[in-house]
DNA sequence: GAATGATAACCTGTTTTGGGATATTTTGCA
DNA sequence: TGCAAAATATCCCAAAACAGGTTATCATTC
């Protein structure tokens, strides 16, 4: 493990972090604004320059209005071609 | 936000871990095994000196059999005092 | 009370980050 | 089409976080 920022798995969570702000009809800029740090923030976790933790990726899951159990389910299922069973 | 490594936040999430790899029967240097990193990792983000991304956290999450609907449930009850609606 | 097991702390070179400022790209409309 | 505004990416670099093997400390058991 030792999570690359460039991976994969990587891959797939920002691609679905930046889906969700396109789906919530934000900008990077107003995504900045609710959580009170600056563009190029958002701008770096978008595009891998910069990890999010768990702690901060509930936060903008919240804000975002993501649905975790559907994001996670679907981000597993990207991973690894299914649902991993239990979780 | 950005969270600061010895937050409140912080301090559930890594109980939360920690309860959890119990609960799995397992020690640190038994789950370090399985991940292929160093038992100081483990000791680390347990501690919170090291910070987890949501990569890392799904994958240990998958290990310890934890089921994340619940774990970020729990998390966000004891964040908050409350369940937050949607997520 | 000694051995074993479990976790924490140490050390230090390397990597990541923060965020304001600036540049580049994209969008949309006259 | 051409351009202004909006949106996003890139710069910079000191400061902070990280990696992980090693060692120390704490806990458990007999």
């Amino acid at each position: 493990m030792v999570a690359s920022l460039h991976s994969f798995k990587h891959d797939i969570f920002r691609a679905l972090l930046i889906e969700a702000r396109k789906d919530a009809q934000l900008t990077q800029v107003q995504l900045a604004e609710k959580l009170n740090i600056p563009q190029s923030f958002v701008s770096k976790y978008e595009r891998g320059e910069r990890r999010l933790d768990f702690t901060e990726f509930i936060e903008i899951a919240d804000l975002l209005g993501i649905d975790t159990s559907l994001f996670i389910a679907n981000y597993k299922i990207k991973i690894t071609g299914y649902l991993t069973p239990i979780n």
